[in-house]
DNA sequence: GTCTATATGAAGATAGAC
DNA sequence: GTCTATCTTCATATAGAC
């Protein structure tokens, strides 16, 4: 943060708080679907006490997609620790869809609801977003160019990410964990035959 | 319409404009997205004047999401018609991505992207959103079971929709015709190899 | 069935005392 | 950095003359 000059202790706290607070909102109600004083009471703070923090609506956007993008860097860090192996790894990223079952049945993929909501709604603000596919775009072609498969790997790349879309926005529509189940198999599989 | 008492000449023709800008606006908009007065701006009727043929928004809604089921209905039959094999039937579905690459690129899928919307926004109306994802789920298992995949139908329809789904939301992120291309490819020969 | 005027409420945003 | 009061805008929705 270059441009914020200073700010003190509990400033900070403060902030972050906010920003926790809005990503847990944006998630589950949407970006659209979520106001200000839902914002404000989730986060304890007073009404126009939040412009101290942010100008816009839109800022606090920004910053809930850069603390997502370090989660999942951090997250992919985690994964690379402990599989050195890449095949390993991207049963990892699989893994990831059986272990979030009960979020992405309830409220679908934090980042492709969200990519999608702003493609319609928001395309200017979309773009900030799409930079949470490339993470895993790019960490997902890492993988397969260590596989030996340099020529396809941003192919498949898309192709995985596109896959746990698809089952994402199947469960999340049919609030069926079942659904999930089944495709994570099929992608269990997918991998394991890389 | 059975409670809809009667309507002149004149009145069910404003109606099914209304309906058809409406489809329109909330496809590349999103519902949220679309204002009361974009719709009657699209349809060239007066302000209050919608109310006449419409309570609420969501009305106008419904009867959206009504159009669509005739229209896919529409869709369905003809593809049963030029097609009597169920495997040219299932390739059918598949070509449909290749020939809305535009519609899909610029707007994502109509279908997935309502379901998505009213989903964190509105799960109450996502219910009969719903009901275009049971059109083409049972429609795809139909086909699936003439091909004497009986156990299986119900998992391959959504696998399918899934993968249909996952290529048109990554696509619409990317705005990139490139990869539905390649998807729809790897698609192809997946029916091929039923 | 057509058209104008307006009510009502919520949301984003601001001002300024403390 | 905390808190209250308020402004503006825009949305859905309604009333009622013609």
């Amino acid at each position: 943060m270059p441009d914020k000059p200073a700010m003190s202790r509990k400033g900070e706290q403060t902030r972050a708080e906010i920003i926790a607070c809005a990503q847990d909102l944006f998630y589950r109600r949407g970006y659209g679907g979520t106001s200000f004083s839902d914002i404000v009471e989730a986060a304890g703070v007073y009404r126009g006490n939040i412009y101290h923090y942010f100008k816009t609506k839109d800022e606090i956007l920004e910053a809930v997609i850069a603390r997502r993008v370090q989660e999942f860097r951090a997250l992919q860090r985690e994964w690379e620790e402990r599989c050195p192996d890449p095949k390993q790894r991207l049963m990892r990223f699989v893994e990831m869809l059986a272990a979030c079952e009960d979020d992405l049945v309830r409220f679908g993929c934090p980042i492709g609801t969200i990519n999608a909501e702003l493609g319609k709604a928001r395309r200017d603000l979309q773009g900030s977003a799409k930079a949470l596919f490339d993470l895993f775009r790019d960490w997902l072609a890492t993988q397969f160019v260590a596989l030996g498969r340099e020529a396809q790997a941003q192919s498949l790349a898309f192709h995985l990410l596109g896959r746990a879309q698809g089952v994402s926005l199947i469960a999340h529509v049919y609030h069926d964990p079942a659904v999930l189940q089944r495709e994570v198999a099929t992608l269990r599989a997918w991998v394991d035959a890389l």
